[in-house]
DNA sequence: TGCAAAATGTACTGATCGGTACACTGTGTC
DNA sequence: GACACAGTGTACCGATCAGTACATTTTGCA
């Protein structure tokens, strides 16, 4: 196992192409801001949609990492943290960095259902709904399938809104609506 | 006013960049598509920018029509309308020609929140809530703005998981949550 | 019939796209 | 000191990109 230049490169990439795009960013582009040459990229991936892969994997990995840890952070029953996706989504808004998510991006640039990329950002959305069923399940819900879907609605739909930026809060948002969800679905009700 | 042959390039254009995506599908491949030549293109529309303006306008009026309209038909009780929307939003899940939403996918290939085209697409999204919140206002709820929004969360997210297909029925998981919010919203409320 | 506007076909520009060829350099290991 | 290997720099490939020039044909209207 090599670590270094390869890693550095999909980083690098990572960065890039969240900020600019995946088709609108070019391979001599990507060899001004990362500083790695072109012969050494074609040396660790035979095709550009071969790096993307790599770094739709990486930033499925930081990205799931970040949340789980954060929504473990923020709450301290199982109930809250159902409540407390929406805080850490509004703390990732919030960053200057924030472009939107990396998949739903990728997934619009490369439509085709059946495409490498698009199945692998399809792939990112059903992990992180394992990991919120998991939630929904350690607080109780009869139906966390159910809870789980419609909570991962309400948060990809305040993604959105962040990235077009047609709302002011559209975390904050998000969270009331999903408070009202999480009242009605588990059963320890306490009101709000 | 002349109708025609700018118009008729709009509404194939838009069939093509609804299909290909904006920055996938080049000039030449638009001649190609359309039949119509180059010179002609350029001599209505200035740059690529300008014509993918107009189609976002004609999408904007096409779309916002057949969602009013639909949403009309779909239920005859005001209350019955804000469910509706989801009702109608199945119906376009349903369509083989369904590739998401073309405005989440133009702010996806153009980022920058003060680019035109961005712009643009989140004016779209404005005026849908405006509907909505109309909607929400006919029904009776206390705080339209708030439910409207939640609304849409929803909405925009079952639109995102239908173009990613990571779910089975979006339209139904977002109704059926909306259902809870526009019982827990509305005064007169019926158990469900 | 005649004239202007609208639309066309073709061929082109310079730039950029993804990807490759090839000769070179640095580095660590036996 | 020799060999292998990872990485570099540069120059290039054919294709495609958005956009233009120009001469020609079609069309609508009087």
């Amino acid at each position: 196992m090599r670590p270094t230049k390869r890693d550095e490169l999909v980083q690098k990439a990572l960065a890039a192409f969240y900020r600019t795009g995946f088709q609108a960013t070019g391979m001599d582009r990507l060899v001004a801001e990362t500083g790695i040459s072109k012969t050494s990229m074609y040396k660790h991936f035979r095709t550009k949609e071969d790096l993307i892969l790599a770094v739709l994997r990486l930033r499925d990995e930081q990205f799931r990492n970040w949340f789980a840890r954060r929504v473990d952070e923020l709450a301290d029953s199982p109930r809250g943290r159902l409540l407390a996706i929406f805080d850490a989504l509004g703390e990732w808004f919030g960053q200057p960095s924030f472009r939107g998510c990396m998949f739903i991006k990728a997934a619009a640039e490369y439509q085709e259902p059946d495409h490498p990329i698009h199945a692998q950002s399809a792939e990112h959305k059903r992990l992180m709904f394992v990991h919120v069923r998991k939630l929904a399940e350690a607080a109780g819900a009869p139906d966390p399938d159910r809870l789980a879907r419609a909570l991962l609605l309400l948060a990809e739909g305040a993604i959105v809104a962040a990235h077009m930026g047609y709302e002011k809060a559209p975390a904050e948002e998000a969270r009331a609506a999903a408070a009202v969800l999480v009242s009605a679905a588990l059963p320890g009700a306490n009101g709000p």
